[in-house]
DNA sequence: AACTCTATCTTGACAGTGTAAAGATTCAAG
DNA sequence: CTTGAATCTTTACACTGTCAAGATAGAGTT
């Protein structure tokens, strides 16, 4: 039991964590600024002491969420031949498999997100959305081995990304009957392409 | 200019497209029952007579788009050949650009949505979610004329499904920048497949 | 035509929400 | 020890979804 302080010590990440769980929970339509507040032990306008609005709160789990959903696409990859095509496919089923164990996480963060993506890839991609980057960059490294020309290499970066986003949107749609194993369902999707 | 009656006449389908409005000019986030009610000229309580909550409203307002995004699907491939792979493309590209032209409509229809698929297809697919129904008996005549076993079919179908969703997801993300022609690049990323 | 029933709309209230302003408390630097 | 900045509380306001009670109007019956 916590001494009751006057400063929390670590509201700002508290407020973060707690805010996540509460969505974890009871999803996104029963979360409100003063329930997380209250979750913290904290009352009601402390949080804007860390942050300006709701929404920037909201923005901070995402980003919190978003770390967490790309280092375990980095950790999917990381003993794999990044020149062999098994690796994008490694990378598409951690992508689906992530919101298939975790499909609150979906909606909470693309449904009005700040992705950011730059899809003509004409730039370095320094601000583009991190899983994004991972599937761009190891998929022109494969098949630029292979020879293949920039553009249509571009075309099949947005496929791969399209399906693997429309399995997880899908798999984790809440009315939807599957009665398959989804883990190895994706694979042969992914690789039949 | 109306006159102020006490009986609006037409209150349920006004507060639906209203909604629709509201949403199409202001987004969710600033949808409330009160001010749709407002714009139907009634007061706070007033939708209570047809809607037992806000979310019953919302519900009828995304039945409504989703007639709608299903009665041009339908239109997309009224003078195709249904035998022939071509009206499998124009119905995924009609797919896709439905949402292109009406980005609004893809958080609002999917986002918490109550879209109903068996994805196993045993059914009859009499509840399922009618673009996903269209796509699906579509898929199974033109594949199944081609003499491709049941099991090979469906995996198709829910590899089409998946990418013209994802497309429209990620056409539809607020932070994409993208110089191209969408209408062009479907087809090839749909064809390519 | 008068009456009644029912669907529809209004009024007023309540708890819960995001947020802003003003004040209280603590901590760290000088 | 003092002072200032960072953090949290208190209070207040407008807005929200929802409910209960009452007002109104239209449709059907007699």
């Amino acid at each position: 039991m916590a001494e009751k302080r006057y400063h929390h010590g670590n509201l700002k990440e508290c407020l973060i964590e707690a805010g996540i769980d509460l969505i974890n929970e009871e999803g996104e339509k029963h979360f409100s600024l003063r329930r997380v507040a209250a979750l913290c032990g904290v009352t009601n306008a402390a949080p804007y002491s860390h942050f300006n609005s709701k929404e920037e709160l909201l923005n901070a789990m995402q980003n919190y969420v978003t770390n967490q959903f790309t280092a375990e696409l980095k950790k999917s990859i990381k003993d794999e031949d990044l020149d062999s095509p098994t690796a994008i496919i490694k990378l598409g089923k951690c992508y689906v498999m992530f919101f298939i164990r975790n499909p609150q996480y979906f909606d909470f963060l693309f449904s009005q997100s700040s992705v950011r993506v730059d899809l003509n890839m004409n730039d370095d991609g320094a601000n583009n959305y991190p899983p994004f980057e991972l599937l761009r960059k190891l998929t022109f490294r494969v098949f630029g081995k292979m020879g293949l020309p920039q553009e249509e290499i571009k075309d099949i970066v947005i496929s791969e990304w399209a399906t693997v986003h429309g399995l997880a949107a899908i798999a984790t749609m809440k009315g939807i009957s599957y009665d398959h194993d989804w883990e190895q369902k994706i694979e042969d999707i992914i690789v039949h392409e």
